[in-house]
DNA sequence: ACTCTAACTGAGGTTAGCTCACAATTATTC
DNA sequence: GAATAATTGTGAGCTAACCTCAGTTAGAGT
């Protein structure tokens, strides 16, 4: 029973993932990164790559890629962190803040257009829902 | 912000698929794999790669790969269709269908595993929105 | 000073797709 | 009854998004 629900669960999840890639091409971002970037503007500040991997749930070596291909294209930058020379400081352009919010606007088309059968009031229970089922506790990836 | 909803959904989404081959890999199975086992068992009589593929929502390409993977472990078995000599007809064997049994269960508790923070009525909630999103009404095994 | 751990990254692997091109068959159309 | 078109499956080869493992460099603990 739990059995479908999986299933459904994951289907609607490619759903969605297609959707944005398709969407996000344009702008030579892929989901990930785009989701990335989107962390890195939101932050308070210059992030650490651990920190980075952390709040995206990824382990550190998957953040260099990652920030790599966001420098490349401009949108970040990466600054030894004067106070740990070990660490690198990822910080966003003018240009990464600029793409990141148009990028709001396209991602929400996107979820939009896979939530459409549902009525505001049932995407608040699944946003509901599914807040209960992320927690609040990061479990590191495996 | 449908936005964020998005990242939930695409969150959870990732924790099952990591909890599925967690445990299907002592088995020997791919979440992918697994998927395509089921849908194999499940249907009523042999399907062609082409209907699978279907059935799986990817391209037909795909499926070769995956039904390589099942035939070599002895789960499926692909036979000429006597009735058009360019279509493969793709059938469980005896193994395939108990291991299918077997996947069954673990397939619930990994499901299981990442809802486990909702309650009764709320997963029921859950696999209501979800089924609305799919646009499927349970269709019928046609 | 000496070892221990942390931060980052190069090299290389895996899963789950995808496209493109092609041979063999079957279907259509003229 | 050909000639042309479409279908079916698959080899070759690509991509995204991860991962692990090993290595370098820099701080920390004793």
């Amino acid at each position: 029973m739990d059995d479908d629900l999986a299933d459904l669960f994951l289907r609607a999840a490619k759903r969605m993932r297609h959707q944005q890639s398709e969407r996000l091409a344009p702008f030579g971002l892929t989901p990930s990164q785009a989701r990335a970037l989107r962390v890195i503007v939101g932050a308070d500040g210059p992030l650490r790559m651990v920190e980075l991997a952390d709040r995206l749930g990824v382990v550190p070596r998957s953040v260099t890629t990652l920030v790599d291909a966001l420098e490349a294209s401009g949108l970040v930058t990466r600054t030894p962190d004067p106070a740990n020379r070990r660490s690198l400081l990822v910080q966003p352009t003018g240009e990464g803040r600029a793409v990141r919010e148009r990028l709001h606007g396209i991602r929400r088309e996107a979820a939009r257009e896979v939530l459409a059968p549902l009525s505001a009031e049932q995407r608040e229970t699944l946003r509901e829902l599914l807040a209960v089922i992320d927690g609040r506790e990061h479990s590191s990836p495996r």
